[in-house]
DNA sequence: TTGCTTGTTGTCGACCTGACAACTACTGTC
DNA sequence: GACAGTAGTTGTCAGGTCGACAACAAGCAA
């Protein structure tokens, strides 16, 4: 009835995953091995299956091209990209972005099925990654910074239980500032509604110093805080 | 080249424009000429043009439709649609929702060609619309109340130069709650990103009491503000 | 035991918030 | 024109939060 009467388009998914490793925020890029762009770094992404959810299909598109592990996942769709001229191949491809978190930031060995794919810091592929990509990473992370306030998302960098320190390390890492232990403590452990006791203890990061209380995160990744985590100087 | 190895999608835009009437958040909506949901309350929406951008295609489609100003409209883009059933026609169509406010709350009178369009209050209509629509409005309610915190976005209700109790106003109607006129007053005055003071004064909202200062807004309506005006218990 | 490191709690002044009273500058009415 | 009424604006103040920084706790290494 109206098979030629409106402009067609492809739809696909980019995803920026993001992971804190060694105090810095970084993201997974992969190398495009055919054109346009041929050789460059991307986010990893493709088209969405004919009858696929967008969710569905970004998180399909990260476990193929990454081989990552799809569990533990946090993904929550960021905006979408529609630029006439952004993809020079015929037809316009449209393509919705998703923001996802992994605190599993192994890759798998080479010889698995996964393309190319790499952890680089964010600051440094800024600037140079395919098509809008740049764009897209910009976008994701002023996101991310944004989220970390009032959502519980930085647990989602972590492993199922951790400390409070190490939690504080996804906070500094974002954000790139320092942020006092003290207040920090005291603040996470006044909200009822992020973290719980597990009752253990384990050693802290470096070796040597006081165990530190390990706790574990409550709700969802992007369900929001009754009091937020302010960015201001803290 | 790849003309058939992907599926063919068709993209469309909608738009969830907001005005404050009467004290109350109202959303623009249409009534649907043609199949599907024939004769039900829908957002105005259309088919994204071969060579359009986006926000090109939702700011046409809402001229187009409801004849409103487009002039002084602040457009942001919300969130994409795509679930494979959302419509039943063939194709899969993805839906690119954006966020409106307008401070030209009124229609064109009849005989333009504008189609069935009519401001609803956002409660009356929550329930009631065609394909995903509720759960789009309901995604702008929750991002526009978001807003109103921390960008200049409740200006946009506004005509260029406004007293601080309209603003005031805004607020009230957005988040559905009553906030003190002087704690208000004060912490929009000690904001300096924000409103600017036009030296002029007119006659307050009911005729009675004593004049108000005029004030305009400065800066974008969806650029983030320096200090948040909290939506808590004010 | 002595340092050293990291986690955790205490302290305190500065600032911000919310409740509410007081005051100002008008309009409409008697 | 005095008076009441209304809405905008400023004042006050107790309570809470924030950030800087000190102090303490609990382990490890030498």
């Amino acid at each position: 009835m109206f098979t030629s009467d409106f402009p067609i388009f492809y739809v696909t998914v980019d995803v920026v995953l993001f992971a804190v490793r060694e105090g810095r925020l970084e993201v997974l890029v992969v190398r495009r091995g055919e054109a346009p762009h041929e050789g460059r770094w991307a986010l990893p992404g493709g088209f969405v299956g004919d009858d696929e959810e967008l969710l569905a299909a970004a998180r399909r598109e990260l476990v193929e091209e990454t081989g990552i592990a799809g569990e533990g996942l946090a993904l929550e769709q960021l905006k979408t990209f529609g630029a006439p001229d952004r993809d020079r191949r015929p037809h316009r491809v449209v393509s919705v972005a998703y923001l996802a978190v992994t605190p599993n930031a192994e890759l798998p060995t080479a010889g698995s099925d996964a393309r190319e794919a790499e952890w680089r810091p964010v600051d440094d592929v800024t600037g140079h990654l395919a098509f809008d990509h740049d764009e897209i990473l910009a976008e994701a992370r002023a996101r991310v910074a944004s989220k970390l306030e009032y959502t519980r998302l930085a647990a989602a960098f972590l492993p199922p239980t951790f400390t409070i320190a190490q939690l504080r390390g996804v906070y500094e890492a974002v954000w790139g500032l320092a942020i006092d232990p003290g207040n920090f403590q005291r603040k996470l452990r006044a909200a009822t509604d992020f973290l719980a006791s597990t009752g253990e203890s384990v050693k802290p990061a470096g070796g040597r110093g006081r165990p530190a209380e390990v706790f574990r995160a409550i709700g969802e990744p992007f369900e929001a805080l009754a009091v937020p985590v302010p960015r201001s100087s803290m």
